[in-house]
DNA sequence: AATGGCATGTAAGCTGTTACATGATTTT
DNA sequence: AAAATCATGTAACAGCTTACATGCCATT
C-alpha cells in the first residue's frame, strides 16, 4: 500500500521529498493513513529502482533530495485508483485525497462503489441486529454489545447519506 | 492488545475454545478487531504462563480446549477496561463489547472519555478546514481532499450527536 | 470414498514501530 | 551555547498474515 501513497503525495505535489512526505502524514492524510520516516526513505529507494520515481536532477538550494514521479508511476497510480474498492482495506478516502479535479471521472466511481459497501455492510448488521438482540432481555443480557452495534448501524446510515448527497452535488 | 481481547471474550463466556475465539472474529467482533487462529493458539499459551487463564480441567467430551479466566485474570482485565481512552487506538467499541451491565460505572466513564476525543477531533478538523480551505478556488484546486475532510467533520459530528443520546438514555 | 468443517499447532515472511545514529541548520 | 528542528538513514523488534501441517469427525 504505502508505496501507491507515496506516488499520490509526490502526483500531488510535482515534487516532495523524504522529510516532506513524512510531515504530511503529521497533517491531513494522516487522518487516513500514517508512514514512519523509518518506513519512507526505504521505500523511495525501493520506488526509484522500479521506475516509479526519480530524484530531481536539477540542483537545489536546500540539503532534502527532491523526487519526481515517472511516466510509468503515473500509469501505476491510475491503475490502482482505478482498482474496484473492497470491502476491507477502507481506501475510500485515501484514493479521493489523490483526486484533485472535480470533473475526473473517477470521483463518482469511488463515490458510487463506496455507496455500495455500505449499504450492503448496513443490510448485513441490520439483519444481525435482528439475529441477535430480538427482545429487551438479550438487550440487558449484553448491554455494551447492543450499544455498539447500535452505533455501527447509525455510522453506515450517516454515511451513506452523506455518500448519497455528495452523489448529489457531483450531479 | 490481543491478550485482554481474548480474556474479555472469555470472560463474556465464562469459558472458551481457540476455535470459539476465532470464530467470534468472524461475527459480532470482528466488527472492531481481528486475529488468525495462528496468532490466538500461542497467545492463549503466553495466558496460561502469564496465570491469566487457566485450561478447564472438567472432562470435556469434545476435542476442544477449554479455557477459564482466573481471578488475576479477572483484575487485569478490569484494570485495561478502566485505563483511560486514548486518541489513537480507538479502543471505544471494542471496551463497550465487553461491558455486559447497563448498570457498570464503566460504561458512562467511557461514553464521556469518547465524547471529549471526539469533540476535540471534530474542532481540530474545523480549524484545518478553514486554514486549508479558505475560498473556492482552494477547494477546486484540491476537490477531493475537501470531499474527504467534509466527510471526517461529518461523521464527527454524527458520532457526537450519538453519544450524546446515549449519554441521555443511561440516566 | 471424498469433501468440508472442526480443532490445533508451527514456520516464514511482510509491515510497521521504536530505538539507534549522524550531521546540518535554525531558534532561543 | 544549548535546544529544537530539519534531514536522512539503519537495526532490532513486535504484530500479524499466509502458508504449511496434522488429525478427527460429519456429511454427501
Amino acid at each position: 500500500m504505502l508505496p501507491y501513497i507515496l506516488l499520490g503525495l509526490i502526483n500531488n505535489q510535482t515534487k516532495m521529498s523524504g522529510y516532506q512526505i513524512s510531515q504530511e502524514f503529521n497533517h491531513e492524510i494522516g487522518e487516513f493513513w500514517h508512514a514512519s520516516h523509518s518506513q519512507i526513505y526505504p521505500e523511495l529507494q525501493r520506488m526509484i529502482s522500479d521506475g516509479w520515481i526519480e530524484p530531481d536532477a536539477e540542483v537545489s538550494d536546500s540539503k532534502s533530495i527532491f523526487y519526481l514521479i515517472t511516466f510509468d508511476g503515473k500509469n501505476i497510480l491510475q491503475e490502482w485508483l482505478s482498482e474496484p474498492l473492497s470491502e476491507k482495506d477502507d481506501l475510500f478516502s485515501l484514493k479521493l485525497y489523490f483526486i484533485k479535479n472535480q470533473d475526473s471521472p473517477l470521483l463518482r466511481e469511488l463515490v458510487e462503489q463506496q455507496l455500495q459497501i455500505n449499504s450492503s455492510h448496513y443490510e448485513h448488521l441490520r439483519s444481525r441486529r435482528e439475529l441477535v438482540f430480538p427482545d429487551e432481555a438479550s438487550i440487558q443480557n449484553s448491554y455494551g454489545h447492543s450499544l455498539i452495534l447500535n452505533r455501527a448501524i447509525e455510522r453506515e446510515r450517516n454515511h451513506i447519506n452523506w455518500l448519497k448527497s455528495t452523489l448529489d452535488n457531483l450531479e
